[in-house]
DNA sequence: AACCTGACTTCGG
DNA sequence: TCCGAAGCCAGGT
C-alpha cells in the first residue's frame, strides 16, 4: 500500500466537495500531520500536473488565495466563483460558510 | 548523492 | 496580542 503522506494528501484533496474549500492545515491534519501544511502546497505543485486534483479548492488559513496572481491566482479565483463561491471585497473567502467540514 | 526551496501552520516568548 | 522560529516531505539542481 502507498501510505505515504503524499498519497494521503491526494486522497483528501480528491474528497473536497464542489463549492467548498479547505485550508492547507486542514488537509495536512487529515493526512496525518497537522504541521505538514507546507508539503501540501508542494504536493499540489507536483501532483496536479500528473493527476487531476481540485487544487483550486485549497487556500490558506486566512481564507485567501496563496498563489501570486500571475502564477494562477486569478485562475483559481475564477474557478471558485464558477463553483458558486463568493469572494469578499478584499478577495478573501468566508471560511465559516465555505470551509469543508467533513 | 547532498543541499535547497516551496501555493503554510503552529507554538513559544 | 504580536513577532520570530521551528516543523514537515518531495522534487529539482
Amino acid at each position: 500500500m502507498m501510505a505515504s503522506f503524499t498519497s494521503q494528501v491526494k486522497q483528501v484533496i480528491k474528497q473536497i466537495p464542489r463549492g467548498k474549500i479547505a485550508t492547507y492545515g486542514q488537509i495536512a491534519k487529515l493526512a496525518g500531520n497537522s504541521r505538514a501544511a507546507r508539503q501540501v502546497a508542494w504536493i499540489l505543485h507536483s501532483s496536479s500536473r500528473k493527476d487531476v486534483l481540485p487544487w483550486h479548492r485549497v487556500i490558506n488559513s486566512k481564507g485567501k488565495i496563496s498563489l501570486p496572481p500571475n502564477r494562477g491566482g486569478e485562475l483559481q479565483k475564477n474557478l471558485l466563483e464558477k463553483e458558486g463561491i463568493i469572494f469578499n471585497r478584499d478577495n478573501s473567502i468566508n471560511l465559516k460558510k465555505y470551509l469543508w467540514n467533513f
